[in-house]
DNA sequence: CTCGGGATGCGT
DNA sequence: CGCATCCCGAGG
């Protein structure tokens, strides 16, 4: 398994997060191995981007996204749910990339089309903020991806970023049933 | 210290 | 559309 570099998150952030899709994001927590591939992602642009939390200045909630590029960002939202950010370009620029969506391969029996489920589904947590993404624990494999089409949009629930909330920074993969904003029909069995 | 809002998801 | 539920940043 071909463990992505600290040059790759060190990258512009948009290359990053459009880089992202399709790799392996894998958890080796708890004796099991999870792996799901990354099919919709969002790009938080730093001090500047209104949507981005590091907006807010470096503060102890913002500071792992001012240092280095390849370490996680984990924070919970809405008071119940997590959400898995990775660091990228040099440090001082605050800017990450969130992971959205995730396409099931290995060991995941949650669902996973939205970044507080894949959170919940990979077991990701507050631990594992500011993990290093260059450990054998938490990482992104860069498997052979094959072309993918990739589709552009505004990011979702930043309507308060002004200017910054209508910025073509959501990217993901077209056609794929994983993406988070695919009106899922309800897991139930009529009968 | 209090207060208010939020990079969500689910049910109605 | 409402709500669960709690961390964090702003302000006094």
């Amino acid at each position: 398994m071909n463990k992505l570099s600290r040059d790759f998150y060190n990258q512009d952030t948009i290359t990053v997060a459009k880089a992202l899709l399709g790799k392996h994001l894998v958890c080796r927590f708890d004796g099991l191995e999870r792996i799901g591939k990354i099919v919709e992602v969002e790009a938080y642009l730093g001090a500047h981007d209104l949507a981005c939390h590091a907006s807010k200045g470096i503060t102890k909630r913002t500071a792992v996204m001012y240092g280095p590029a390849g370490f996680a960002y984990v924070y919970l939202i809405y008071g119940m749910y997590h959400c898995f950010n990775i660091v990228t370009e040099p440090e001082g620029s605050g800017s990450a990339v969130l992971i959205r969506a995730l396409e099931p391969l290995q060991n995941i029996t949650a669902p996973t089309h939205g970044p507080g489920l894949l959170c919940n589904a990979m077991g990701i947590n507050l631990s594992h903020n500011q993990h290093d993404l260059l450990s054998d624990t938490l990482f992104v494999a860069d498997n052979l991806t094959p072309e993918l089409t990739i589709t552009e949009t505004p990011r979702i629930g930043v309507h308060y970023a002004k200017e910054w909330r209508d910025s073509l920074l959501r990217f993901y993969i077209e056609n794929n049933p994983y993406v988070s904003t695919i009106k899922k029909k309800r897991i139930s069995n009529k009968t």
